[in-house]
DNA sequence: GTTGCGATGTATCGGGCCGATACATCGGGG
DNA sequence: CCCCGATGTATCGGCCCGATACATCGCAAC
C-alpha cells in the first residue's frame, strides 16, 4: 500500500524521506495518522532495491536549507516504477477495498480510468455493506446479549456504514453521469479548478521549485 | 490491545480460540475486521507464557458438539489475569486514543469505572479534534493544491470527524449526569437493561452452560 | 454407503507497519 | 553562547495480518 503511495508521489516530483512523509501525511491522513519512519525508510529501501525508485545525493536546486554538508537523500522514481505505479493503480485486489488501501487509490483517482475508478467504488461499496449487514445482525439478533456501550458502539458504527455507502453511492452515480467528484461543501468556494496539470510523461526538466509550503 | 480484548472476554466465560475469535468479531468488529488467527493464537501462547491464562484440556461440559476426539483447548483467565486486566483497563495510554485501542476500552465500558471513562472519552474526543484540525488546515490552506478527488476525500474525512466528536461529547455530557448511555436509536427498544451481572471475584464454579447462541 | 463439501478447529510463516529510540544538523531566541 | 525545536536519516523489537496447511464433524447429494 505504502508502495503505490510512495510511487504516486514520487511520479509528481522527486523527494526526500522527510517531504515524503509530510506530503503523505496531508494526503492520507484520513486513513492513516503518521506513516512512520520504521515504515517509510525499509520501503525506500526495498522499492530502491526492486528498482523502482533511485537515490540521487543532495540535490543542485538546494532550494533553501541545508548549505551543503550531510545527506538529505533524495529519491526519483524510474522508468520501470511508472510502469510498476500504473499496474499497482489499475489492478484491484482485496486490499484494495479496506480502509487503507481503498483511501490511496482513492487519492490517485485523478490519474486513474474510469472504469477502475468505478470498480473500486463498487468493491469498495460492497465492502461496507457487508460490514453493515454484520452489524445489523448483530443489533438484532444479539442486542438482549450485549450491555448498553457494545450496543451504543456497533450503532455508532452501523451508522459511519450507513453514511459511507451513501457516499460511495454519490460518487458512483457522478462517475456514471461523467461528472467530477461534486464538491458539494458550500464552506469552501474552489470554482472545481482540478488544473489536470499535463505534464508530459518523460519531463526530466529541473522542475519549478514548488511554490515553498507552510514554511513560515 | 487483543491482550485487553482477549482477557476480557475470558473474565466472562472461559473459551476455545474459535469462539473467542467470533466473539471478537461481533463486539469489536467495528474496529477490526476479523483478528486473525494469526495473531490470536500466538497472543494467547503469550498470554499464557505471562501466567494471566491457563490452557484446559476439551472441557467436561461439552455442550454440543465433539464427541471427544483431538483437541479444542479451552483457555480460562487465571487470578493473575483477572489483575492485569483491571490495570489494563484503568489506565489509558497514547494508544488507548486510536480506532482500534479506543473500541476495545469502549466495548468494556460497562466495567469500567465513570472516573475512567470519562477520562478516555476526554482523551479520544482530543485525539479526534487534532485530526479534525488537520483536515481542516488542508482543506484550507492547501485547497488549491489539491486535485477535486483528494479535496473530496478530505471532506470526507473532515465530516466522519466532526460527526465522531459530537457524538463523544453526548457521551461525555451523559457520563457526568449520570446517565447510561442514551440510546437514542428508535429501531430497538432495549429497556436500558444492562443487567450489571455482579460475580463474585473469585468464582470458580462450573459456571452455567451458557444459553447456547446462534446454533441452528 | 460413500463421497465430498462447508463449518469447526488449531497452528505456523513471511511480511507490512508502528512506536521508540538514536543520531546529526540548522536556525533562532534567551 | 547555548540550548531548543524543526529538519533529516536510520534501526529495532513487536504487533498484527493474510495465506496456508492441517484434521474433524455433520450433512446432503449421488
Amino acid at each position: 500500500m505504502l508502495e503505490l503511495a510512495i510511487l504516486g508521489l514520487l511520479q509528481e516530483t522527486p523527494m526526500h524521506g522527510y517531504e515524503l512523509r509530510k506530503e503523505l501525511v496531508t494526503k492520507l491522513g484520513t486513513f492513516r495518522a503518521a506513516i512512520s519512519y520504521g515504515t517509510l525508510y525499509p520501503t525506500l529501501k526495498r522499492l530502491q532495491t526492486a528498482g523502482w525508485i533511485t537515490e540521487t545525493e543532495s540535490d543542485p536546486s538546494m532550494i533553501p536549507p541545508m548549505t551543503s554538508k550531510r545527506g538529505r537523500v533524495v529519491y526519483k522514481i524510474t522508468a520501470d516504477g511508472k510502469e510498476r505505479f500504473a499496474d499497482l493503480l489499475a489492478q484491484a485486489g482485496p486490499e484494495t477495498y479496506d480502509d487503507a488501501g481503498f483511501g490511496v487509490h482513492f487519492a490517485f483517482f485523478s490519474r486513474t480510468d474510469r472504469a477502475t475508478r468505478l470498480r473500486i467504488l463498487e468493491g469498495r461499496r460492497r465492502r461496507i455493506e457487508e460490514r453493515r449487514e454484520g452489524l445489523r445482525d448483530v443489533l438484532s439478533r444479539a442486542a438482549g446479549r450485549l450491555d448498553a456501550y457494545t450496543l451504543e458502539l456497533q450503532r455508532h458504527g452501523l451508522d459511519a456504514c450507513e453514511r459511507e455507502v451513501r457516499w460511495l453511492e454519490e460518487l458512483i452515480t457522478n462517475e456514471r453521469s461523467g461528472r467530477a467528484p461534486a464538491g458539494s461543501a458550500g464552506t469552501l468556494d474552489i470554482p472545481a479548478a482540478e488544473q489536470p496539470r499535463e505534464r508530459a510523461a518523460e519531463d526530466a526538466s529541473p522542475e519549478t521549485p514548488r511554490p515553498q509550503q507552510d514554511r513560515p
